[in-house]
DNA sequence: TGGTTAAGTTTCATTATGAAACTGATGATA
DNA sequence: TATCATCAGTTTCATAATGAAACTTAACCA
């Protein structure tokens, strides 16, 4: 009885869970941008089991959200840094981060704040439309088949029935 | 040894965690979006053992992000639909499908599509900050504590440094 | 009488997690 | 020289969660 993954999934959600579909390795992001990059940092600040945290880190590096570089030799040591993807996937953290302070916090009460680091602004993460910048409401949207969907006509029709488009 | 969990973290992400840090919470939530509602609904789509699924959808309720409501009696059957809390975590979830388009599919390959209901022009999710506009650059952000912080100064201080505010 | 639908439970083998102790290489201290 | 401390992990082992499949309950159908 394998843990399930969701690794050959055709849906971009299921996907991103292979990765952020877990306790620890959104929290390990977010030390990250918090700065910290080595293994005792991460192990102290999160309270992860070391062995837990190995496996975890071994896995964002082969995910690439994180890469390894060695900051000394004899012995070799290794920094944890977030790469392109990394930043990207933080992205989705930070929409997170704001629902958290919407629905576990009270308003005016929320434990952490961010800033933009030139401006000193504070920023709040919601999220939009790219084009429109309205924000999105879940209630009103409609998903449909793309271009990479797999060819399974009976399923495509049965999951999206009208939407379906060539 | 429990399984951790972080009811009681002063952190926002690790309080969303505890409900959408999980491989099946998530999926969960996009069938609802896509219109499922139903035990066997979910079941059937998403390949998950009912005994699993039973515990998913109580913890859903639970959390605020379901409602169960009784579509027939003798015997009552219940439906799931998403509270205005579940629909806010869909957009976490239209967050990491974005993060999954770009990074596990080909550029124009994506296998789902997202629409305004209305309009029926495509919508592409993506975390800016509310009062700019501008999208949200990981690279460029600096976090702080908040009025609901921990009054814990060592920590406070050794967390966030120079960004200590009273 | 038997079959179907719906929404779960129960059981049990397999995995993953958490805690704590241990390793190995190096540098600093007494 | 002997001991301690740091860093980045492994190893071990008890407990908890998962996945698969069979079973249950209650009603309707023919």
């Amino acid at each position: 009885m394998k843990r399930k993954t969701f690794a050959g999934s055709p849906c971009p959600i299921a996907r991103s869970l292979d990765v952020l579909g877990d306790w620890w390795n959104p929290l390990i992001l977010r030390e990250c941008t918090y700065g910290v990059c080595r293994f005792d940092g991460f192990q102290q600040w999160l309270g992860i089991g070391r062995n837990i945290l190995t496996r975890r880190l071994a896995q964002l590096v082969d995910e690439g959200l994180l890469e390894k570089r060695a900051y000394q030799s004899s012995p070799t040591r290794y920094e944890y840094h977030l790469t392109e993807k990394g930043y990207d996937a933080v992205k989705v953290i930070l929409a997170m981060m704001e629902f958290g302070d919407k629905w576990q916090f009270k308003k005016g009460k929320e434990p952490i704040r961010l800033f933009d680091a030139d401006s000193g602004k504070r920023l709040h993460p919601i999220v939009v439309d790219a084009s429109t910048k309205e924000p999105i409401d879940p209630r009103n949207i409609t998903a449909g088949p793309g271009p990479g969907f797999p060819k399974i006509q009976s399923i495509r029709r049965q999951r999206f029935g009208d939407n379906y488009i060539e």
